[in-house]
DNA sequence: CACTTGACCTGTCCGC
DNA sequence: TGCGGACAGGTCAAGT
């Protein structure tokens, strides 16, 4: 699922639902997606209260009073779905996600004193991780990780610094640079590309200061807008509750090949960028302006 | 070094 | 209907 907007969506859900809640049992089918010795477990995971839920990047931290951490990665099919003890009874809607979990892709079901938190992953790809607090800034994932494109201190300037350490590079491969700029994936890199009339192959060096903040605004404006729309379903990605996001319908390149730019009008095409999927409007972006 | 490709997995869709 | 291949929101490791 999951780029910054949509793991933050599932961090708002989970804040709301988790904290004051105790961990009763936790049960795994997958080494994995939960890679943790069954003595950290014991001892500082079962019986633990959850405290804080928070998000850095695409990754999920749950605080727990034992001093210890759950760092969750959802990578590209992860879920995180909590259920209350209400919603197991009979007759709730047939079609709701959460009336047929756990399911064939849950891989980790955490029980709490009141519900149950499952971390279903379809494709595997993703992991939990139960870590002491104050090593998590120091894992690997996170030392090399860059600054979060929405955070208050976070600027225009910053942003062209970060951008400019790979001058050769194509503006989308940066984009999707962790290390560079943390939080940003394939859809979120398209969106703003095309919001900024960027070719996603520009090279940064090539992209003027103006272009720069220009993206650096649309950028900011996309991931915003996706949050307010709880996220992009495009398949896989619920929130803590199940629920869809919907800024798809919002979306205006990403997925939608052959369909009208809807600022100018021509047909969207897709490419190959980094390996990735990647669109754009041919009129709109031009590699030479 | 910087950039590309393959690997990690399962599932779906599309063409033959 | 079946089968093979391409592709999918992300990161790593290994190769060039």
């Amino acid at each position: 699922m999951p780029e910054l907007p949509e793991v933050e969506t599932v961090k708002i859900g989970l804040a709301k639902l988790l904290p004051g809640k105790t961990i009763k049992n936790v049960t795994w089918d997958w080494l994995k997606s939960f890679p943790n010795s069954q003595a950290d477990t014991d001892s500082f995971l079962i019986g633990a209260k959850i405290v804080l839920v928070k998000r850095r990047a695409k990754v999920l931290l749950i605080e727990l009073s034992s001093k210890y951490s759950l760092v969750i990665h959802l990578k590209m099919t992860g879920q995180l779905v909590f259920v209350g003890r209400e919603r197991f009874g009979a007759g709730h809607p047939s079609e709701s996600l959460i009336g047929h979990l756990p399911d064939k892709s849950t891989r980790v079901t955490l029980e709490l004193n009141e519900g149950k938190l499952f971390f279903n992953d379809q494709r595997k790809f993703g992991w939990m991780r139960l870590i002491p607090t104050a090593e998590v800034p120091s894992i690997d994932f996170f030392k090399k990780i860059g600054p979060e494109p929405l955070a208050a201190s976070f600027g225009a300037k910053a942003f062209a610094a970060r951008l400019k350490k790979r001058p050769n590079s194509s503006v989308k491969t940066v984009l999707l640079d962790q290390s560079i700029i943390a939080g940003v994936g394939n859809i979120y890199a398209d969106e703003s590309l095309w919001g900024a009339k960027i070719h996603p192959l520009t090279p940064v060096r090539d992209l003027s200061t103006q272009k720069i903040n220009n993206l650096f605004e649309e950028l900011q404006y996309v991931l915003r807008l996706s949050i307010e729309k709880g996220g992009s379903t495009d398949r896989n990605y619920v929130n803590a509750e199940g629920k869809k996001g919907s800024y798809m319908s919002f979306a205006r390149v990403f997925r939608r090949e052959g369909q009208p730019c809807p600022r100018c009008g021509s047909t969207i095409i897709k490419i190959r960028v980094a390996g990735r999927g990647t669109h754009l409007c041919p009129k709109c972006q031009r590699l030479k302006s």
